[in-house]
DNA sequence: CGGTATCCAGAGTGATACTG
DNA sequence: CAGTATCACTCTGGATACCG
């Protein structure tokens, strides 16, 4: 089974906002990786989020689902949950994840230092 | 020597709202690519971008040159020009460019279809 | 639990016109 | 040639509160 996700997956310090590269809106790098070991109940998603409101990881999910990298699913019941998952190209997603932080680990510091030196 | 730029460069049908990957703002990308082969004066980046308005790329290029991914030159004389070139961070785009442009032609299909059911 | 409704501030982008 | 100035508008994202 898949392990809870860590609330501080994501460093709150990390300058996302300098990243020069970016999949999607805002959230949908993030949510993808939330997603990368199974499936995860929308809940769930808000932990590692922490400062995404509700109204704002919906719409990213709807428009993740849209493109078809994402699939929702219902199970009805006497408590009913919802299920977000990858589908295999919300998965293809992934590798150029990885080419990002990639180019990241090798080349942020650059950015940074030219950022400060002015 | 450089070749002057294809003006059908970028195609204006191709989707690149869909696009869900993104190398900084709306054109950096763009204007990566059409730094590749070498220095390139303003209005030459002016014509393969033809609907970006000067204010536009003034923006975007500042903002490319404030992290380091390109360098400007003023050559005063009788005509001034100024050129615009890629630094070797700038140059390390080039990679995501090209992981960014395999995923789509593997991809973007899936995508598209994705959309327009439903 | 898994959302929606409303309202709002700021960023990004563009049209148009003008300048050293 | 290589920009700048002004204005306008849309889109994203967030705060807050409420709903089935």
């Amino acid at each position: 089974m898949t392990k809870p996700l860590d609330p501080e997956m994501f460093d709150p310090v990390c300058p996302s906002g300098l990243m020069p590269i970016r999949i999607g809106d805002k959230w949908a790098g993030m949510i993808v990786q939330c997603l990368e070991e199974g499936p995860r109940r929308f809940s769930e998603l808000l932990v590692p989020l922490r400062t995404i409101t509700p109204k704002v990881l919906t719409k990213s999910l709807r428009s993740l689902e849209r493109d078809g990298f994402v699939v929702r699913t219902v199970h009805a019941g006497p408590a009913r949950h919802v299920e977000y998952a990858l589908t295999p190209l919300g998965r293809s997603l992934l590798e150029l994840l990885d080419a990002a932080r990639a180019w990241a680990e090798a080349h942020m510091d650059a950015l940074i230092d030219a950022r400060e030196n002015q």
